[in-house]
RNA sequence: CGCGGGAUGGAGCAGCCAGGUAGCUCGUCAGGCUCAUAACCUGAAGGUCGCAGGUUCAAAUCCUGCUCCCGCAACCA
């Protein structure tokens, strides 16, 4: 089983382009290993507790419970335009969630993994937190943004964290694929060689927060994000959850075997992901050989600036899906970016890529190809003669494109994928080219050849319906259809081979997949 | 001496970990084709891979130093 996770979103604002990108990207990867054939558990969701909820809801004046839905809806609004597939969502207000929780922190508390400590600190009562040294202004003084900052003590509860950081370096020294790309685990090392071992405060006081999950053991308290959002990968996998929980069956979905692969932003890698959560997992007794991957993504970033509120340059995704339709915008978010490192978002690149790559090479490839078997062939597809030296070129042009697909896929390396993909595809365009089927269909005795020629675009069509469907399943289908092959969205890869057209098959008629994205004139 | 990333033809990027004639997309110029979504194909111009050293038969790729740009700075309880 293959297991793969989102970061869960936090809902106090809507989602913006890197949410989408996050999802999409795990998306495509959850629906290259359905097409791998392998079983796939994707889960996503969101994190709907926390100060920042809290705060937002008493402004409005309204129950919190009520805001999360608002939000919620956005994200799951969202997630349905642009064609997510999760089999599974995460709610941290869920109560089988809550219960899972309030389960490990009960398990860790018996384990003496937890104990309560006073702190004394400055606090800022306007925000409701407390403020480090780093919230000091130049001088050293606490802004007026902070407003009222006093000197107060607070008593938490702590995770033991100290305990496992050996571990941790010890596992992330030994583990050739931990945290993907590999610069990321030299960035998590050095955070951890850097900081002697300090506790984790996992706590906060009703008082000050109640829009959380109450500690078990201490009802005074609710637990704070670590212990609440971090959980969501194993409580909704069904970690010591009810048999009729409806929840999957742990013990299947997270297997040393093909371990779980976390989708994750460069942000919250360090600490959260990379130190808190594999320490509270080893703290829950999981070996190094079911420690979950972390393919670690970058950011879209805006002509070279970070995407911020304060700059007012966030870029609204269901913005650009209506604008551009969700094809361009998939694959754009999975073509113009290489898995691991930062990108520039530019939507002049999307209609480009869009235009060039879907509608002129692919699209028009599928158009030409599909018209040329109606007016020449009446449709039908045959073998017709004997494959000369081309034709096997392109085949085994097909049969390469395909490999290096694949074995990009496998490494988390969409764009690069896509980019063999589309050398299949330039390599057919070609071959019409040079084998000029316009010319062949002009004198009757060319008839053989013409069928075989016409053959291998259709047959390398077929393949290219398939291949495309983790990134864009939608025009995946409408190719396979107007093949006049519904059958071939449900194949998988071990099912490809030369002659997934059968002799005498007839197509149907072609109409535009991808229509070009005119854009007015600047 | 805080950490990490980046600097590659006009633009945007890949390659670097596992050294061996510098690659992709767009753009530009010229040509071809006409089945097709004014799509497709071919050819050309254009880079001594940030700078300076070093290792090597050989460096964009490894090592050292430097410059500039970006992000982060876990204990925020």
């Amino acid at each position: 089983m293959f297991y793969i996770t989102t970061a869960i979103d936090y809902t106090n604002g809507a989602p913006h382009i890197g949410h989408a990108y996050e999802k999409v990207l795990a998306d495509v990867l959850a629906r290259y290993r359905r097409l791998r054939g392998d079983d796939v558990q994707f889960l996503t969701g969101v994190d709907q507790h926390g100060q920042k909820v809290q705060q937002t809801a008493e402004r409005l004046g309204i129950d919190p419970a009520e805001f999360v839905r608002g939000i919620t809806t956005k994200f799951t609004d969202l997630w349905s335009t642009l064609g997510i597939s999760h089999d599974g969502w995460a709610e941290t207000t869920d109560p089988r969630h809550k219960a899972c929780v309030q389960a490990i922190l009960q398990a860790l508390k018996d384990q003496g993994q937890l104990y309560k400590k006073t702190h004394r600190g400055h606090y800022s009562v306007r925000q409701e937190q407390f403020l480090t040294d780093r919230d000091r202004d130049a001088s050293g003084a606490f802004g007026a943004e902070w407003g009222e900052v006093v000197e107060i003590e607070e008593e938490n509860w702590y995770f033991k964290l100290s305990e496992h950081t050996d571990w941790l370096r010890g596992y992330l020294k030994q583990s050739a694929d931990a945290v993907l790309p590999v610069f990321r685990k030299s960035e998590l090392l050095n955070a951890l060689d850097r900081n002697p071992g300090t506790d984790l405060c996992i706590s906060r006081p009703k008082d000050r927060l109640h829009w959380g999950i109450e500690i078990p053991f201490d009802t005074g308290f609710v637990t704070y994000v670590w212990f609440d959002a971090l959980i969501n990968y194993v409580s909704f996998a069904g970690f010591r959850a009810q048999p009729d929980a409806g929840l999957p069956d742990f013990s299947k979905l997270w297997t040393a075997d093909e371990r779980p692969v976390h989708v994750i932003g460069k942000d919250i890698l360090v600490p959260a992901h990379g130190i808190y959560w594999l320490c509270m997992l080893h703290a829950l007794g999981f070996g190094d050989a079911v420690m979950p991957r972390l393919i670690v993504h970058g950011w879209w970033n805006i002509r070279g600036e970070k995407m911020s509120k304060s700059l007012g340059n966030i870029i609204d995704p269901d913005e650009l899906a209506a604008r551009f339709g969700t094809a361009a915008l998939r694959y754009y978010l999975v073509r113009d970016i290489v898995t691991g490192k930062d990108a520039d978002f530019d939507a002049e690149r999307l209609v480009m890529l869009y235009n060039t790559e879907l509608a002129n090479e692919l699209g028009n490839l599928c158009n030409r190809a599909l018209n040329m078997s109606r007016r020449y062939t009446g449709g039908v597809v045959s073998r017709g003669g004997p494959f000369d030296d081309a034709d096997l070129a392109l085949q085994s042009s097909l049969f390469d494109s395909t490999a290096a697909y694949k074995s990009a896929m496998d490494q988390f390396d969409v764009a690069a994928a896509l980019e063999a993909f589309g050398s299949h595809v330039h390599h057919c365009n070609v071959y019409a080219e040079r084998m000029k089927p316009w010319e062949l269909a002009k004198d009757s005795a060319n008839q053989e050849r013409l069928a075989t020629v016409l053959q291998h675009l259709v047959e390398s069509l077929a393949h290219a319906a398939v291949l495309l469907g983790p990134v864009l399943p939608e025009a995946s289908s409408m190719i396979a259809e107007q093949l006049a092959l519904p059958q071939l969205t449900g194949l998988q890869l071990p099912d490809l081979h030369w002659g997934l057209v059968a002799e005498g098959h007839q197509v149907g008629s072609p109409s535009p997949i991808f229509p070009k994205i005119l854009t007015p004139e600047a």
